[in-house]
DNA sequence: CGCCCCGCGTGACTTAGTTACAGATGCGAC
DNA sequence: GTCGCATCTGTAACTAAGTCACGCGGGGCG
């Protein structure tokens, strides 16, 4: 019960729920533990519990026939993925997948408490709606990149992303290339053009920034 | 009121809502008209109501900087435009906007009640969600569509869903162009090339499809 | 009638995606 | 160690898409 008490709180939206509905959220709730890699849901999978992230970071991910691959968003500690859920109980047929990109800690809820929780919550509702509201921003965004950004801009964007607060991308271009959604080449070719400017240093598997702030310019300008 | 419960019943997903919240509904929801053209909302304005489309048909579209723009989605007669006031609420800076396709008649619903509504009714959770839902799939097939999709099979779609029930499309190369996101030089050379093909007649302005199955063939296939 | 705006056509060029390889590099088996 | 192999990366040639610049022509309107 303590236990129960514990994860909660690690979900920032919901700090100030209800003695009562904590409790019958702690009751209620599975923890799932999934190591790296997992398949989180894909096509042909319909989860009927709706998830919340308490620790890792979930990449979703939509993969074209041809096998080409493009991430959507990714669903991080604390977050609800209550919208791919609800994708799948709203939407009828889709061909996104989410799976863990870190080992994974999640709490399922069972619809039926779920339905429970947005009838007697208004910090539950806010909650949901939000999460669903950045999912949709974040949503509009990426299509405007896609459709308008320029590849080499986006890829400096996502350098500097993945690179978080250190300055080293532990990936491989063809990973760098899922993320924007183009071709290995593609990012092969700009990553190697960045390299010749001094930008970057490139090794097997891992991209080192040397110039933070002309990537910055890069993904800021032009 | 009989006037009141007459708009309701427009709206497909609210037919079987409890006779008190209808009459809230009819008491505090006000009934708008807008001319075909007008700005329904876009980057700057913070609308505080939520709205149910009535009749006709609101295009919400991203532009990007250099002006060229894309159609995200459409919201239909009996459908919610809840998910583009929720992701103003809940999302910070967008910048996409809504224009009425037509004439068009919507109610707005004060987000006090909206709150009360989701609390209240099981029906209008399920009708707000599975519309957050349906336009979240949307999104995701298009990403998918322009990511991965060659521009003459997503012409060619897009002529056969313009297209409706007739074979006539009333929109010049510009339009479509922003319908699918690409330059009207594009979409002027692809429509070029349909016609050579006897697949379509264009006139300026217009473009009729003269071999249907030709353009279904070219849209499902590869 | 003539002007002008708007939609459309076209050519030359750049960028992105595709196809088909050929090296390179690490890692495990032996 | 070193051999084999899968995986990652580089390159070249080609096609598709987007950009830039301009010309043409038809309608509408003064």
């Amino acid at each position: 019960m303590s236990l129960n008490e514990h994860w909660i709180d690690k979900i920032p939206g919901l700090s100030g729920l209800a003695p009562d509905l904590r409790q019958a959220i702690a009751a209620a709730g599975r923890v799932l533990r999934l190591p790296k890699g997992s398949r989180i849901f894909g096509p042909g999978q319909a989860p009927q519990n709706y998830l919340l992230l308490l620790e890792g970071d979930i990449r979703v991910s939509q993969v074209g026939e041809s096998g080409r691959e493009i991430v959507l968003y990714r669903v991080l500690a604390g977050e609800s993925c209550a919208l791919t859920t609800g994708c799948l109980l709203g939407g009828g047929d889709y061909t996104a997948e989410a799976t863990a990109d870190t080992d994974v800690e999640a709490v399922a809820i069972p619809r039926t408490l779920f339905d429970d929780l947005i009838a007697r919550s208004a910090e539950f509702r806010r909650f949901v709606i939000s999460a669903f509201s950045q999912r949709v921003t974040d949503l509009f965004k990426l299509v405007e990149e896609i459709a308008f950004q320029r590849i080499d801009v986006r890829l400096a964007h996502k350098l500097i992303e993945l690179a978080g607060a250190g300055d080293e991308v532990a990936m491989t271009h063809q990973q760098i290339a899922a993320e924007l959604g183009t071709a290995r080449e593609v990012v092969s070719r700009h990553v190697h053009e960045l390299q010749r400017r001094g930008t970057v240093v490139s090794n097997r598997g891992n991209i080192r920034i040397a110039d933070r702030s002309a990537l910055e310019r890069l993904a800021g300008g032009s």
